[in-house]
DNA sequence: TGTTAGCACTCTAAGGTAAAGAGTGCTAAT
DNA sequence: ATTAGCACTCTTTACCTTAGAGTGCTAACA
């Protein structure tokens, strides 16, 4: 379905009036804010049509239009009047995170708290999946007698620790043979690798070596599995209360209900993350009951031209757009940039001491 | 002030009727739910009593009464009528934290959700502040040139790392020496005397020794430093939108702010750190804004007697105080337990493989 | 003397009605 | 093609009334 310039026009200067006041839109408001010059009876003659073509709707009879859900996706695939975000912006996140230093969990925690800031929004920070990213180092520390900490280091800074209960005969001489092991063979291969590799190998090995070498796979297998506690840095989430006049609270409860359900949050975010740039998901659009009447922007972050986390807000369909995504936008960008900086001289310069 | 036995019942039976319904509660239904067999008429003049003495309150002439702040201490100094939780509940809550395996942080944040989800309240969970635990045993792991990873093992199980810079002239060697003579001098001493100590050796070696021996002991400053970001878990935050009806929104909203901002959640919660027990915060008898209308409940949990960390839940003042106090001691209770039997033990038993 | 029935009084919550206002859709004029 | 005009619809607000809940006081009672 395809509008034409003035329906565009008129559709447009609704769903921005709508998203300012939250109230519905009448013509003569219309007619006052578009750039048409136009009476309030053509517009009215236009939202007629619009109406016909499921972009607007009507709470009542007597009462102005809202944009539907139709509406709000014509308006964002066609994301015109983005604000521009101030450079200041830009360096007072970038100096931030920065500052934060080498503690990756620490950076996207900054993200997370920047980004609702800047947007009055909550904020999502999903940390990097680690499946296909390379592994460079692994060490093994014996907390005691079978119990170990097993500390894996990836490109771009990353590190991924893990405790793990082992037979009580292993030594912390046989724990640093088997990271000399792993870290001579595997070193360079990204985990998902790894792990296969090192499953077939369980496989092959079974009854025909002793017991302390399948111990070591299986203290191997563990390290390299996938971190099934991947965090989420949420943030600002007392902005859902702006504006809740217009809100329902048992729809407001939901999202507050998801956000801490974090495998279904993950699932829902998952989606995006293969998708080129930003991507926006109308709640209503999707099946999940849970965000009717909002909106998720997410943006993901990468490290060698390959997506590896997300950035997002959540708020309700009607949030202010033009401001939004843009900071998605941007924050997506710099951590994109930081990680690949960190990446490229694999080293960190001007670093300030904490 | 003393009450006399009918004044308390009276009392008592305004607040739990009050608890129940949110509702100012009036002189008819306090003569039917208390156990005095009094007529409406005498209850009124108890009531007047009790409302001279600052222990009821009247929203407007012709209503019920409901409890002041005053009431609510009162009743809860004298804390009766306590459900008796079910030996279920302890058995489950147990085995679900043994099941978390030997990862102090999953621990925690399990016990978070399994106590929000029984006590239907927003819980917290503070991790163990380190200061006063004694360390067992220090690792330093090169992550890359100028930049380490140290690794610090407490009693009790618990796990610090950090990721400092140093100078990029240090090796691996170097740090093996470095961990080597921190392990050796400083064992079984606390974090704060370690630090302590190490400060003094700063002062001393100031111009009198080599840099490698000044960025030696800077590195394990930072190692021994104060854990700035001491985790809360916080779970079940849309239990707040219950009985929203009886609330408003931007008391609500302050709740969610506060609890996202940990410096000033943790010197409220901390100032229960010190006290035998559970203890109970009414929010309008401190003077926080952020509280009014709302209660923290907090018990701590225990390493050798120290108080190390602390269980809370976050509720409306008008809730049920004979679910939810249980639920929070026995949760506090639990955790010291577990603990204290890994530390007496110093191994874990019968732990399933993950 | 403590307890209770009775009663006048107060205040809120709920319902009903009316007027105001916003916005529409249609028609006819431009 | 556009717009002024107008009748119509529906919501919002205000105002009024009534019903009901609860009180405090007084006087009677055990």
């Amino acid at each position: 379905m395809t509008l034409d310039q003035r329906q565009t026009d008129v559709l447009f200067t609704i769903v921005r009036c709508y998203i300012q006041s939250g109230l519905p839109v009448g013509s003569r408001t219309v007619a006052r804010k578009s750039s048409l010059n136009l009476s309030p009876a053509s517009i009215r003659n236009i939202m007629a049509d619009l109406a016909e073509e499921n972009f607007i709707e009507q709470p009542h009879t007597s009462a102005g239009r809202i944009p539907s859900t139709n509406g709000f996706r014509f308006y964002l695939d066609s994301k015109l009047d983005m604000e521009i975000l101030p450079a200041e912006v830009e360096e007072k996140i970038k100096s931030a995170l920065v500052r934060t230093g080498p503690d990756l969990s620490q950076t996207l925690s900054q993200a997370s708290k920047l980004l609702s800031s800047i947007s009055n929004q909550i904020s999502l920070v999903i940390t990097p999946s680690q499946q296909n990213i390379r592994w460079k180092h692994i060490d093994f520390i014996q907390l005691r007698a079978g119990l170990v900490m097993s500390i894996l280091v990836m490109e771009g800074g990353m590190v991924q620790n893990k405790i793990i209960t082992v037979d009580s005969d292993i030594t912390a001489d046989d724990l640093i043979k088997f990271s000399n092991y792993l870290n001579e063979h595997y070193k360079g291969k990204t985990l998902l690798q790894v792990r296969a590799n090192i499953f077939s190998q369980i496989k092959r090995a079974r009854k025909r070596f002793n017991n302390l070498y399948q111990e070591a796979l299986r203290l191997a297998r563990e390290s390299f599995e996938p971190d099934n506690n991947r965090q989420v840095y949420v943030d600002g989430t007392h902005y859902l209360f702006q504006d809740s006049e217009f809100t329902d609270l048992p729809k407001m409860r939901e999202v507050f209900r998801l956000l801490e359900e974090r495998s279904k949050l993950l699932k829902i975010l998952d989606q995006t993350l293969e998708s080129e740039g930003l991507s926006i998901l109308l709640g209503q659009e999707q099946d999940w009951q849970e965000l009717s009447d909002y909106t998720v922007i997410s943006s993901p972050y990468s490290l060698k031209g390959d997506n590896i986390g997300l950035v997002s807000i959540i708020g309700p369909t009607r949030m202010n757009y033009s401001r939004v995504i843009p900071a998605v936008d941007l924050t997506a960008r710099i951590l994109s940039q930081l990680f690949n900086e960190i990446f490229e001289h694999n080293t960190i310069k001007n670093m300030p001491k904490t």
